[in-house]
RNA sequence: GUGGUCGUAGCUCAGUGGGUUAGAGCGCCAGAUUGUGGCUCUGGAGGUCGCCGGUUCGAGUCCGGUCUUCCACCCCA
């Protein structure tokens, strides 16, 4: 028989007991601030329906969204024409119909709709699960990673959107990450693309424009030229970029003087405005941006935008969220508004690895180790370790009756502090030697006293 | 999907213009030390040099293909 090498999967990793560990420090800090703020949590199926999930995360979406076969004969449906068609794309929705999810708004905009009646609205929910997407793995994008998302369904309030960035700020600040906020809002964006003439490209500007920053304005301008939009147009947008500098101050008035013949760019506008307003009120520690090229790729965002950034690190965001106004509506309820933001622990996990964040404590192995000598002493230790337990103190058998020396070492390798050795001697006088691991000296203790050691010396 | 990059022991990596038996450090196992770990010393195990094919008397080394890793673009947490 050959032996197969081990291996996982492109752009997935392990988590072994000290990666573990620090992700759970991630997950529980999060999800202790989202409950702080009201927020209770649910969770879903790792597979939906393709239906479910196609043509809400747009074309490039779409690609990246990993394919369940069907079970059985899952050919049996297609005649031969339509096999040698090589239409993979058609071919694959017909013999797949569940996908894995892609994130989990989408998820949730389903069990909203789903759950409508037993839902008291609204509902905050926050969820913390993997979702998958196939792409081509790369520094800080990986092929399987979690998120951890809060969403308020069911009101448009203006206070939704505060909370959250509230939110966000507390997280990262009991994380220790600093960071930067950076806010926009959809309606504006609306707002360039009716004023430059072009109100049904919205997409592809928003594409152009959210690339200002990393590649520079002629590239943008490149880019929109090749997507056909007419030049003129395209100065009327750099004259909207030149803004961006002084827009950051939040005062947009600027703006909204050359966007005074949009509809929906001057309620863009307002939106923001009135955010920006109720922001004053709180004690951020991020710095809080207006960020007019920030666009956000997910099709389904209407309002407020959202985007977090490292001020340390570059691995692009660590947490982005924004308002979805109809997201339910494709599922059959409509005029319910949601909005929410998204969390990515594989991103905040590299930045505190690289910022040297994580506590250096090695997690939870025992506290103390008994010493195996043989059956007739490991039977003795058995009851020993029964007490020790009930006391809730962490507390193991060596299971082989190796060399002392051996022994010693396992407990040295897995940082246990004591290691307890109970040999016939101390049998015949109901005692046990303990072992300090760090200082080395050995001290004689009854059970009892054992017991009040161990609790006392953490 | 496009472009580049990497692959040698469990891990991190050396390996000359192709040349006999492919190395080091760390780790692992054993002994020095039969109930005492870390430090030291001694010895040992462990490799189809990613895979397939080609050039050559001879390939870890050169050439082609393929897979994998990492990075950039697209897009994104």
């Amino acid at each position: 028989m050959s032996t197969q090498k081990p291996g996982i999967p492109k752009g997935t990793r392990d988590f072994g007991p000290v990666e573990t560990a620090r992700r759970n420090l991630i997950f529980i800090s999060i999800s202790n601030v989202f409950e702080k703020y009201g927020y209770v949590r649910i969770e879903t199926p790792s597979m939906e329906y393709l239906d479910t999930l196609l043509g809400k995360y747009g074309e490039e979406g779409d690609k990246l969204l990993y394919k369940i076969l069907n079970s059985g004969d899952f050919l049996s449906g297609l005649d031969q024409k339509e096999l040698s068609s090589g239409d993979s794309n058609s071919i694959s929705l017909r013999i797949a119909e569940k996908g894995l999810r892609y994130d989990l708004t989408v998820p949730f905009a389903r069990y909203v709709v789903q759950h409508q009646h037993e839902i008291v609205f609204p509902f905050k929910r926050y969820q913390i699960q993997p979702v998958w997407r196939a792409d081509r793995p790369q520094k800080g994008r990986y092929r399987e990673f979690c998120q951890c998302d809060a969403d308020v369904i069911g009101s448009d309030s203006l206070f939704n959107e505060l909370e959250l960035i509230r939110i966000t700020d507390e997280v990262f600040e009991r994380l220790g990450i600093k960071v930067k906020i950076k806010l926009n809002n959809r309606k504006i964006l609306a707002g360039f693309a009716e004023y430059i003439g072009y109100p049904e490209r919205l997409t592809d500007i928003t594409t152009a424009l959210d690339k200002f920053e990393k590649a520079g304005v002629e590239n943008v301008k490149l880019e929109l030229q090749e997507k056909g939009i007419k030049n003129e147009a395209i100065q009327e947008l750099e004259r909207i970029l030149f803004l961006q500098e002084e827009e950051k101050l939040m005062k947009p008035d600027r703006l909204k003087t050359l966007l005074r013949d949009t509809r929906t760019g001057l309620l863009g506008i307002e939106e923001l405005t009135t955010l920006l307003e109720y922001c004053g009120q709180l004690r951020l520690r991020a710095s809080l941006e207006f960020d007019l090229t920030l666009a956000r790729g997910l099709n389904y965002y209407t309002g407020a935008i959202i985007e977090v950034t490292s001020a340390d690190v570059e691995i692009g965001s660590l947490c982005a969220g924004g308002r979805y106004d109809d997201l339910t509506g494709i599922f059959g309820l409509k005029n319910v508004s949601g909005v929410g933001i998204s969390f990515g622990a594989e991103r905040i996990y590299d930045v505190m690895l690289q910022l040297n964040l994580f506590p250096k404590e090695i997690p939870g192995s025992s506290k103390v180790i008994f010493v195996n000598f043989g059956e007739k002493e490991a039977i003795h230790c058995i009851g020993l370790l029964e007490k020790l337990r009930d006391a809730g103190i962490a507390a193991e058998l060596y299971p082989d009756p190796a060399k002392l020396k051996k022994q010693l070492a396992y407990a040295d390798a897995r940082n246990v502090p004591f290691v307890a050795l109970v040999g016939g001697d101390e049998i015949r006088q109901s005692v046990i030697t303990l072992r300090n691991m760090s200082t080395g000296t050995q001290e004689v203790f009854t059970i009892d006293k054992l017991k009040e050691y161990l609790i006392h010396n953490a």
